[in-house]
DNA sequence: TTCTAAAATATAACTAGGTATATAACAGGT
DNA sequence: ACCTGTTATATACCTAGTTATATTTTAGAA
């Protein structure tokens, strides 16, 4: 990138950067986490940590947990049962919900990473974002709280409104 | 998302969630836009702008002004072509190298997007940053500066020699 | 009791990015 | 004049998310 045009369009801009810094910083945390020989994806260690929190859980549980749309728990679940890292609990009162437990390669695997490897990528992110002038992940969180109370689509149509009395709307 | 448990992880899944506000905002933005009359992506509208600013350029040039991978850039290329909003001028010495010019349809689009959608999703987003403390956009500038220097690879490098003394690798 | 609405999960299809690799054209040395 | 390496672009396939919809099961009401 010589010059940076994409920043140089200000907050116009600023969803496709997210994502991008978002990618950027998930990929290279799966190749370093590869070579430490940790084969399960990256984004699946969020799923392990949750439910090792709160075993024995429901799908359901886990998607409030991970804020992340029901689907995409689902796959990961499957994902991660695949590999015999998790395991669903039979029996319940319920046949609806999927309850799952860690199996004990899945324990093994979450204390590894919580000893060897959270704490490095932790430190590591954390120096990331140091000198970047105030909480770059608390201001985070508070992009992501107004996100998803709608905020943002009610400033669109605000302003929307307010200037197809300027111009004539499209 | 009753409690936010990817929050509390702190630094560790920041990848994902700048990737999922992104998402988030790019979305938002994608379904006020075609509201208001525009169907070509939101994340297309970058490249028309840029486009528009050095016309006519080549392919490499819009990869390096927008820091989207090379492939991704092909193929925003080959939708709007395909949408008749870009064209490509034939006859240049190097026969390697595609360079494109806006259509007359093009040149309306972007002459539209400035007067009318740019300014409206520029204000919503910086008000969405506004009180955030501190420039938001300014330290995703900054995250996006180190981490294309490769400054987290060696932060993950650096800590995982230091922990593989502390306790045996994985 | 049976019908209907709601809830939990799964599946399908899409998006916007990525990496790795193939292809085509050029440039330089022999 | 021709290999050889390099550059510009295209293509194939992957990833991690999304929305929309289908399926199964439960709960409640007539």
């Amino acid at each position: 990138m010589t010059y940076d045009y994409l920043g140089s369009l200000g907050h116009l801009a600023l969803g496709s950067r997210l994502k991008r810094a978002g990618t950027l910083l998930q990929s290279a945390t799966q190749v370093w986490l590869r070579q430490m020989g940790c084969d399960v994806p990256a984004g699946h260690m969020p799923l392990l940590l949750a439910l090792e929190s709160v075993e024995p859980a429901s799908l359901g549980t886990l998607v409030d947990m991970l804020g992340i749309a029901q689907p995409g728990v689902s796959r990961m679940a499957a994902s991660l049962e695949a590999a015999a890292l998790i395991s669903p609990v039979t029996g319940s009162e319920d046949r609806r919900v999927r309850t799952f437990v860690l199996t004990p390669e899945g324990r093994r695997l979450v204390d590894e990473a919580k000893r060897l490897w959270c704490p490095v990528v932790q430190d590591a992110v954390a120096e990331l974002c140091a000198d970047l002038g105030g909480s770059f992940a608390d201001q985070l969180s508070a992009l992501e709280e107004k996100l998803s109370t709608g905020l943002y689509k009610e400033a669109l149509a605000t302003r929307s409104t307010q200037r197809s009395q300027e111009y004539e709307p499209a």
